[in-house]
DNA sequence: CATTTGAGAATGAACGTTCGCTCTTTATGC
DNA sequence: GCATAAAGAGCGAACGTTCATTCTCAAATG
């Protein structure tokens, strides 16, 4: 896997490879690898004290080549930060669809947590988070991301709290605002790997969350 | 506020100043002067984003006179983690202090929640925080700080647990860490500065942890 | 007068990016 | 089907800049 685009001539591979590709193919391709491996590259020096030379190492290319891809090293900082961030989010939502909010917000959470973890993400997280303070396109980014689970959390809260299958002991905003904040923080932390049994995990969520909605018991339809 | 060590020799500060301070003194006071402006610029620019030229000139110093203080930029930025994760640490132990456990815990949050917020240290935070998981020397000074806290809290947990003060659903592992965990993330995302009254974020927090360790009312003492 | 503090130019290394070039692939004309 | 042009992909040296750090020397201090 190294000596990919070695120094003799008969060991470059050709476009038209076994299975032959698209000019198209072979870019979104390549484009991918690139990402892939300044990926790795960011999650061990950072974005800023890794440098593009340290990205063609990891790539297997020449900055010439490279540069023929992204126009900037911020453009595949922001490619990252805009992949990572919504595939993030889009297991979070997948989550949320259970009827009841308590088990949707447990089991949405439950999922991002091995999520976060299956795909070692939490030290990218990091990085984008501490780099979104500076960034502002990376910034925009994370907010709209966020604020698609927000919205959708939100609405949901305050459906249920009006139906009267809950009763949270404050207003919606603040809720809203812990939750979020506690998702980050149990995300960020990458808790499985930090040895905690994902089952144990939920049963502790479920009484928390419990604890911050209060569910009364009753539901308008028969979901239980 | 800006043109301190201004171009022409008379606006010098000398050394001995209305009240004269010794070597000793002086040297300190500059130290600090340093870490200030050095903190301003990292939470501007990141640990790797700022460089040394505009740490010089927003202490307003040259570089040969600030490497008399430092010997690398790396001891810079050491030297401003230690003791920003020292201090943050220490507001929230003190607060612990509570007999009632909740109580300890919801106090030592809103009170940690305060101090960051009050002090404008998220972005620092954040930016402690990824530098962490690639600077050994960081990460280290983190666990440190960070288990100080754990372990206060875990012994406290764990006696109230045997005396039947609370009934937490979960083992005493998987609860602390997503105490520390959530805290994290609350801190992280300085609540009080996105419009969440602390009083609210109070009420919240303390039915949170209710839910998390569930109280059952007994007592062994007359604590209430 | 010895020592400390400071300024500011200078250092070599490393940075992100570009350039000129070669080779390969695709498109075009016959 | 084949020659040939145009376009794309890739390399690696080189660009100008900025980096952290050091050096030299002057001023202030005790």
């Amino acid at each position: 896997m190294d000596d990919f685009q070695g120094q003799g001539r008969e060991t470059v591979v050709t476009m038209a490879d076994a299975y032959t590709l698209s000019r198209a193919e072979r870019r979104d391709q390549q484009t991918q690898r690139i990402l892939d491996a300044a990926k790795a590259c960011f999650v061990r020096s950072g974005f800023q004290g890794a440098s593009m030379q340290e990205v063609c190492a990891e790539v297997g290319m020449s900055p010439g080549a490279l540069y023929r891809y992204f126009p900037s090293k911020e453009a595949i900082i922001e490619a990252i930060c805009e992949v990572d961030r919504q595939q993030d989010i889009e297991s979070f939502i997948t989550f949320l669809e259970n009827p009841s909010i308590v088990d949707g917000l447990v089991e949405a959470a439950v999922a991002h947590i091995t999520h976060v973890h299956e795909r070692g993400n939490a030290a990218l997280f990091a990085e984008i988070r501490a780099e979104s303070t500076r960034n502002e396109t990376i910034q925009t980014t994370c907010l709209k991301c966020q604020q698609q689970v927000y919205e959708i959390i939100r609405e949901r809260v305050r459906l249920a709290t009006e139906r009267g299958e809950i009763d949270p002991p404050v207003d919606l905003d603040t809720l809203m605002a812990a939750f979020m904040a506690i998702g980050e923080g149990i995300a960020l932390n990458d808790l499985p790997s930090l040895g905690v049994p994902v089952a144990n995990l939920e049963i502790l969520l479920r009484a928390m969350v419990e604890g911050m909605l209060r569910p009364t018991g009753r539901t308008t339809a028969d979901s239980r």
